[in-house]
DNA sequence: CTTCTGACA
DNA sequence: TGTCAGTA
């Protein structure tokens, strides 16, 4: 959660790979291969900073483009002299891979989101849940230059109330939560519903960036020079919001607080999971009625979300339990041979937003 | 507890 | 690249 203050960041080899998605055995062998050369403390330990972090990003970008580490050596080198022939590789790599990547990608960053907005998620757990999100370009080099340029240390800039207050305003993504960003003394706060307000600060005129978590807000501003969007850019992804007027952001806010108060559920939400679970049990999941992105998740995991619920046995009863924080109606579902704790998002269509199931207690 | 090297799958 | 052993 905290960003450790690390303006010049000197990472162990653990930490490196992990930032990256590598293993230190990559690390090692990349190094082998002259692709890299950390510095190395007393004790001999490599050390990684940000100039080796960008390296490293080039070459994953390389890699993810299909390219072998042989003909990777030899385009960081400089020594290139077939650029032709390596753009027609990269380019038919890219076309091969772009459906596999968009697919496996959305699952990931649906895990991911949820995982860096609070809530644990452990990949072991039965189906798993998903953001609606707009996660504009999913290619593999793209979203690994987006994660290394969102952990890069920020710089802040002098609040400046003219400029940066115009962004003051709600914000609302397609799942339906909102973002709400209002003023505070010499600066301003991000709300997300369910959560904390946290401070964030300017680096650039539409640009903010958070300090406790790893997260940067971009805004845009129509021909007009109005703000009319957001975007939050997290784990690599980035998902946009639309502004919406305080009224209807109040209207949202206030439903929200009162299901959680009252325990309200969405309309006909324990219905909808009998028949999502029963879906899934048939195994035939009814795609057309989930957002987008949770459709991508759930068809990577209906043969999980089959063989948990074939291991269960035959349902045996649902009870609601509350509204959580984030508007998650939350249920707890016997089965023959075991529980499950269930949560699920309904998108403002009415199509289901996501949806996790985790062992019971 | 972690990293490092070297060997082998 | 993953993994294991034996160290520092």
């Amino acid at each position: 959660m905290s960003d450790k203050r690390n303006h010049d960041p000197l990472l162990s080899a653990a930490e490196c790979a992990d930032r990256l998605g590598l293993t230190v055995r990559a690390l090692r062998v990349y190094e082998d291969r002259g692709l890299i050369a950390p510095r190395r403390t007393e004790k001999n330990w490599r050390l990684y900073g940000a100039a080796e972090i960008a390296r490293l990003t080039e070459i994953l970008a390389l890699k993810r483009l299909g390219l072998s580490l042989t003909r990777i050596t030899v385009l960081l080198a400089g020594a290139a002299p077939d650029l032709g022939q390596t753009l027609t590789i990269q380019q038919s790599a890219l076309v091969d891979l772009r459906d596999r990547v968009e697919h496996s990608l959305s699952l990931i960053g649906a895990a991911l989101q949820k995982i860096s907005s609070g809530r644990a998620v452990s990949i072991s757990e039965l189906i798993t849940l998903a953001k609606e999100t707009r996660m504009t370009d999913l290619s593999p080099d793209t979203v690994a230059w987006r994660r290394y340029e969102q952990a890069r240390p920020r710089t802040e800039v002098r609040f400046d109330p003219e400029k940066h207050g115009s962004v003051v305003g709600d914000f609302q993504f397609e799942a339906g939560d909102v973002l709400s960003v209002t003023r505070r003394e010499g600066g301003l706060m991000a709300q997300l519903t369910g959560q904390n307000a946290l401070e964030i600060y300017p680096e650039a005129d539409d640009l903010f960036f958070y300090r406790i978590v790893q997260a940067q807000l971009s805004f845009t501003r129509n021909e007009q020079g109005e703000v009319e969007g957001v975007v939050l850019h997290q784990g690599g992804y980035e998902q946009a919001a639309k502004r919406i007027d305080e009224t209807k952001a109040r209207a949202v806010a206030d439903d929200l607080e009162k299901r959680v108060k009252d325990k309200i559920p969405f309309p006909d939400s324990e219905a909808l999971l009998r028949r999502v679970i029963a879906e899934h049990q048939r195994g035939e999941p009814d795609y057309e009625g989930m957002t987008p992105p949770l459709a991508a998740v759930a068809r990577e995991q209906a043969p999980l979300a089959k063989a948990e619920l074939d291991r269960l046995g035959s349902l045996q009863s649902v009870a609601f339990k509350g509204v959580l924080q984030e508007g998650w109606d939350v249920y707890d579902v016997r089965f023959e041979k075991g529980t499950l704790e269930c949560g699920l998002m309904l998108a403002p269509g009415g199509k289901l937003s996501g949806i996790y199931f985790r062992p019971g207690l």
